[in-house]
DNA sequence: TATTGTTATACTCTATAACTATA
DNA sequence: TATAGTTATAGAGTATAACAATA
């Protein structure tokens, strides 16, 4: 007798599924950005750099969904390594501003393709129609819990 | 200008996506479950104990996707409050075969609608469709990552 | 030799509290 | 009074290396 009782399956809900898929995901991307001395926050930064272009650390760290306190040394390790750079408000004295240097820009074109290898190895259970259900659906839950892209 | 570039869209991507709702997810799920003063690693062994009944240590952390050596300090934590029971095989004397409690299983089944609950707050941008849709994608997923129910 | 469970250790991610300098 | 960034600190999750007892 193994296997089965009379309670709701939440080993197969999906607040689970997603806490252990995301775990196994951050772990997969783990050892894949580790081949580039990259931490799974610190790519999200650089991502976000790509796409977002210039912004403050507090728009930043909405933006990847992390706590602004947290940011702090991830920007630390990336500035040292000169992937981004930080520097004062034009007007705002109390904000700094942040982006992607030459170098970071680079980086993130040169993991592109290899990122993409990277989440097909992890999908490939799924048939294309299917990634890009999973995809859409992610897409909408992660706006419904992340600020979009706004002004300043 | 700010919110495009001509690189493939990776803060979209369904890897990125997975890690960063898992995340949130996590996040989420450690709030509620802080109320019963659970961690995440700790519920995730009572569920699979309560579906799964008796197992050894290995089984068990391929079951909930952990590291076996991860799974030590939370075992013994869950002992502590004598939610699971650590006994020796009948036969073969290295393992040490894990088991809900009467009180574990009291909390997992006392913990399933508020659970079912936080879920729903955590899915409320997917219509029941969706959400449907979803868990199917993600029970696939899951499932080419995590051994399945084996014998023993 | 291989397997089960264990310890020690280190890095990442997250969270709470409190501080500074500006606005 | 509120906001942008920071520091210190602690807990949880994960990883590598190495070990004892048993099969």
């Amino acid at each position: 007798m193994s296997g089965s009782n009379d309670r709701p399956a939440f080993e197969r809900g999906t607040g689970f599924l997603l806490a252990r898929l995301g775990s196994l995901t951050a772990r997969s991307w783990t050892a894949f950005l580790g081949e580039h001395r990259l931490s799974q926050g610190q790519y999200a930064v650089l991502v976000a750099l790509d796409r977002h272009g210039v912004v403050g650390q507090r728009r930043l760290a909405e933006l990847i969904a992390v706590d602004a306190r947290n940011l702090v040394p991830v920007l630390d390790q990336l500035v040292d390594r000169r992937l981004v750079e930080r520097r004062p408000h034009d007007t705002d004295r109390r904000r700094r501003v942040v982006t992607l240097t030459e170098e970071g820009s680079t980086l993130v074109g040169a993991l592109a393709v290899a990122a993409a290898e990277e989440q097909d190895r992890f999908l490939h259970a799924l048939p294309e129609a299917e990634r890009e259900q999973l995809n859409r659906l992610l897409q909408r839950l992660y706006a419904a819990h992340v600020p979009a892209d706004g002004p300043e």
